[in-house]
DNA sequence: TATATAGTGTTTTTT
DNA sequence: ACACTATATA
């Protein structure tokens, strides 16, 4: 028998609904996992189904592998039967298995984010795209919203106003094609294949809702709608979901998260039961009313109040800085005295900020005071060049048709092949219609090939035979040591001698050693499973709680972690909430609930900071304290006092004004800039119509107007009030 | 082809 | 301020 004694009723209720669709509304601290927990245990334990028959979907391998921990620790080792994975990892398995009824083969290769953007750029290059020059990743980031959105993604981004939209919507199709030459699958694509498999092999589809007739599907709110169509599908037949999420944390809208998900989960599934986990076992009463009254200014929420039966704590204490040196300063103060006074150690704290930017002053100040600290975030490590190098020369390995890291390590280390090598190689091969791969094995046939690139290209073709043959009997890490050895890339960064040389040396042997206590654990992990696991990691694991650190982050980082003492800094106006670029609409409701994430992560005491003035960007703009602030009643907090939104305009001026209208900080909407000056002749840049020239003006103050001749869009009058424009420099 | 310089674009980032 | 990347130059 599953004890369920110590569950609260709400708790008992999500745990004993075992038949239907439900909707677990589980606030911050409410003992989510632990329902989670138990509910799969009760399903096991009564015999309602088989521990394989479970799907349980979390976003992180973290959060699979704490939900398979604990479920072990609660029912034993049948535990390691549920299939409990990230939705990525989950249907890339399907995928290995099932996709070449889509025309791919089943050693394709996962392209993360970097690999999407190389795709692209060379798209671009191809089409010569004049004048205008396009990110890459601004483009990538559309597509892959639009492949997210589970309609057509064409259709999406024509209908998507801006002209970088149409730029993403001609390439996507073209993107889409390269990626499927290569035999490569992105991120997104690695749950709309399954979805594709399902909608046109429904056999396939009803296998898998034999294989897992209970769904379980873990932080709902943010998911996209491609995830949303994928569990739709699988548990249609037997509506047996159960999705866990609070609306109130969704903080990846940006990434299109979509939180009809869970507004509307009722809607979808029309029987479903919604149980509502209140009481939380985290926070002080302060803390929850603190967050309470700032989050119930959202809109587009279910309504819920968390409780606690905790005793009283202290207020919030706010912390008001001259600048983001004293605002670093004061907080590691207080840390300090917290740790002497009342013996904390420096696990206890975290310092959570909007933008990792944020990170650089506290750093420097607990390294001048000599208080230990982790900065979490940063470049992943399978991220670090050399480590994708290395990983370069594996993926060619397993699929030899993924272009795009073939064209990244043909020169790596440098073997003086060069860019007009490559274009005359990559001709070949498009002429041709073979892969890179192939046509290197061909270089004796092509004729624009002068005789040293000629030789180069061979010894590089018989460098990567010799692997191929390794590869094909070695174990992983075998084949690892021989990229490491053989192709030059250790000697090569031992050559340059420099300190980030030997780091990187560092991380290369580190990468192999993980790789060898993977097999360890592993006897029979192949060189594929490895690449993709590698490329489905997080980072997350290698953080380790409580480990005598003051621990650094951003709000996004932070979420569904705990620390008894927590800072939110950086409170202020156009950074947090964040305003957005002037193309890029920022989403006040979403920064409000990253907010009401940060302050809900502390278990005894919260500080909430802000800086009057903060050098970001190069430029030292003055801000105005968060309007998030002025949510908060003034009985809750202690410490310095709020200015008034009065005070700070009258003590800052015109100042403040035109200073956060022009720097990066505190641009907001409407989009119209609110500094003023503009004179016949200058230079202007409008959102829709381009580059232009101010040619008169008329009115004045607030109604100022200017007559603009656009390079592109012929002479408009705009009010300059309101127009989405800005002065370029001159 | 490799290196110096100018130019640029800067959110958050579970996969 | 700063890091990264495209462009010019040897």
């Amino acid at each position: 028998m599953v004890d369920l004694s110590e569950l609260n009723d709400a708790q008992r209720e999500a745990v004993e609904t075992l038949q239907g669709p439900v909707l677990i509304l589980a606030g911050a601290g409410s003992g989510k996992t632990r329902v989670l927990i138990s509910r799969i245990a009760v399903l096991i334990d009564r015999g309602i189904i088989r521990p394989y028959q479970l799907l349980a979907l979390t976003f992180t391998n973290k959060a699979a592998k704490e939900l398979r921990e604990r479920l072990h620790a609660m029912i034993g080792p049948v535990a390691e039967q549920v299939r409990a994975g990230t939705f990525h990892s989950t249907f890339a398995r399907l995928l290995r298995r099932d996709i070449a009824a889509l025309g791919y083969r089943d050693n394709f290769a996962i392209y993360d984010t970097d690999d999407s953007e190389r795709v692209i750029k060379r798209i671009l290059e191809d089409r010569k795209a004049p004048e205008e020059r396009f990110s890459p990743g601004r483009i990538h980031s559309l597509i892959s919203r639009a492949k997210n959105s589970a309609e057509a993604p064409e259709g999406f981004l024509r209908a998507m106003p801006g002209p970088v939209a149409k730029v993403a919507a001609d390439i996507c199709s073209e993107y889409q094609k390269r990626l499927k030459s290569n035999n490569a699958l992105d991120f997104d694509d690695l749950l709309l294949a399954p979805k594709q498999l399902f909608d046109q092999f429904p056999k396939l589809l009803e296998t898998y809702r034999d294989q897992f007739p209970y769904i379980l599907v873990d932080e709902y709110q943010d998911t996209n709608r491609a995830q949303y169509e994928l569990i739709k599908a699988l548990a249609a037949r037997d509506q047996n979901i159960c999705v866990v999420g609070d609306d109130d944390q969704s903080i990846y809208g940006w990434r299109g998260a979509d939180l009809r998900n869970i507004l509307e989960f009722e809607k979808d599934f029309p029987n479903a039961k919604v149980v509502r986990l209140e009481q939380n076992y985290r926070s002080t009463p302060q803390i929850l009313d603190l967050a309470w009254n700032v989050i119930r200014r959202n809109v587009d929420r279910k309504e819920k109040k968390l409780w606690t039966k905790k005793d009283d704590g202290d207020n919030a204490t706010v912390i008001s800085a001259m600048d983001e040196n004293e605002e670093a300063w004061r907080i590691v103060e207080e840390i300090d005295r917290l740790a002497i006074h009342e013996r904390r150690p420096y696990g206890h704290f975290a310092v959570l900020y909007r933008i990792n930017a944020q990170s650089r002053a506290l750093e420097d100040t607990l390294r001048r005071r000599g208080i230990p600290y982790e900065l979490v975030g940063g470049v992943r490590f399978y991220e670090r060049r050399e480590i994708k190098d290395v990983l370069a020369y594996l993926r060619i390995l397993d699929n030899p048709d993924d272009a795009v890291s073939l064209l990244r390590i043909i020169n790596v280390p440098k073997r003086g092949i060069g860019e007009s090598t490559v274009k005359q190689l990559s001709d070949y091969a498009a002429a041709s219609g073979m892969s890179l791969r192939e046509a290197l094995k061909k270089v004796d046939d092509i004729q624009a090939l002068k005789k040293a690139a000629k030789s180069r290209l061979a010894a590089f073709n018989a460098l990567l035979t010799g692997l191929e043959e390794e590869a094909a009997a070695a174990k992983p890490s075998v084949i690892t040591r021989q990229v490491i050895e053989k192709t030059g890339i250790r000697a090569a960064w031992e050559d340059e001698g420099s300190e980030e040389a030997h780091t990187r040396i560092d991380n290369i042997l580190e990468f192999r050693f993980a790789l060898e206590e993977m097999e360890e654990n592993n006897p029979e992990l192949t060189l594929r499973d490895f690449l993709q696991e590698v490329t489905l990691m997080t980072e997350v694991d290698e953080w380790q709680e409580d480990k005598g650190h003051v621990t650094l982050m951003t709000l996004h980082s932070a979420k569904g972690l705990e620390f008894p003492v927590v800072f939110v800094s950086g409170l202020e106006d156009g950074l947090l909430p964040l305003a957005g670029r002037e193309d890029r609409s920022s989403d006040v409701e979403e920064e409000r609930r990253l907010f009401y994430v940060g302050m809900t992560r502390a278990q005894d005491k919260l500080y909430l900071s802000f800086a009057n003035r903060r050098r970001l960007f190069g430029e030292g703009g003055v801000q105005a304290p968060s309007p998030f602030l002025s949510d908060i009643p003034t009985e809750l907090i202690d410490g310095d006092t709020l200015p008034r939104h009065s005070d700070i305009s009258i003590s800052l001026g015109e100042h403040a004004r035109s200073r956060s209208a022009s720097s990066g900080l505190g641009r907001r909407k409407p989009a119209g800039d609110s500094d003023h000056h503009y004179r016949v002749g200058d230079r202007i840049r409008h959102r829709d119509f381009g580059d232009g020239t101010v040619i008169s003006k008329s009115g004045g103050a607030d109604d100022l107007k200017i007559r603009v001749l656009f390079r592109n869009a012929g002479t408009k009058t705009l009010l300059v009030r309101v127009a989405p424009i800005k002065k370029l420099k001159s």
